[in-house]
DNA sequence: ATGAAATACATAACATGTTATGTATTCGGA
DNA sequence: TCCGAATACATAACATGTTATGTATTTCAT
């Protein structure tokens, strides 16, 4: 049996300016694995693109747009620095002559497989001290602000 | 005496990617935020300035970026679109040439009333069926990982 | 008192994201 | 079948942030 005063830390706390403290989380979630990935040559914006495609599978910009969560301008520009740098290749769709197959060259497919360990490692900071039971908490919560928020849209 | 599953949706989930959680959470907000914002003519990242000048106060540029939490040429800039925007003024300090007081003009004080019912009205619309307790709860672990991250600097 | 270090600001180059808009291609209904 | 709508991508302009670097001023230790 769990309670909630067991939570190391819980206090009763007046309204916090709660973007302001998610969004801290974020920078320095961001700062950290920037610095982390910095060591195998990536960006933390290529991280989408490179889970979406590492099983050696073609996307469409649309599609990663869209599993990234971003715009469609945004990936076109995003993919434009990864295709630079020789993380991606495009090649047009041979099936609909507006879209473009997107694919991970070898060595975009090489480096990928150093982002796992590199977000397990920054989870597990992240929460060091947490256990199991407080992690679901911290998720449930966060998730149903997002449900919130997205019902703001 | 408060209950863990009293939390509604609580369960046992897997590891979830957790930075992933809390940077759709802060676009999200980044996003809201800015729509309601747009009325006022402002824009997110001017809310830590307006804030910290708003009862009148002269700031140096450098005081300005520790209170946003942003490197100085960042502030520069935004500053500089600011002033252009005629929210704020900056004149030269008399005791230290190389520094620099800002401060609000008439328009960027009257503007910055409007932030605070703004800031209310998402955070209630994010915090939506929370309950008081859950809401300290979700703080006190949001700032345990902001400390933990910190650690990692 | 002076010279090295620290401080305040600016500028450049860039990454990441947005909205607005244009172009080419494909789809679907009259 | 053909024309208007939808779709895929690109480009421009911009906001917001970063690191690297330069300049001017101030501070502080010898």
């Amino acid at each position: 049996m769990y309670f909630i005063h067991m939570i190391p830390g819980i206090r009763m706390t007046a309204p916090s300016p709660l973007s302001a403290l998610t969004t801290r989380t974020t920078r320095l979630f961001t700062h950290l694995l920037e610095r982390d990935l910095k060591k195998s040559g990536l960006r933390i914006g290529q991280l989408p693109v490179l889970q979406a495609l590492q099983d050696g599978k073609a996307l469409n910009q649309k599609a990663l747009a869209d599993f990234a969560d971003i715009e469609q301008p945004g990936m076109t520009t995003l993919l434009a620095r990864m295709e630079r740098d020789g993380l991606i290749q495009r090649k047009p769709d041979p099936t609909d002559r507006r879209s473009t197959q997107v694919t991970l060259t070898p060595d975009g497919q090489r480096k990928s497989w150093n982002i796992v360990p590199i977000m397990e490692h920054l989870t597990d900071a992240a929460l060091k001290g947490f256990t199991p039971l407080e992690r679901d908490i911290l998720v449930t919560l966060l998730e149903r602000i997002n449900n919130s928020l997205k019902e703001q849209l």
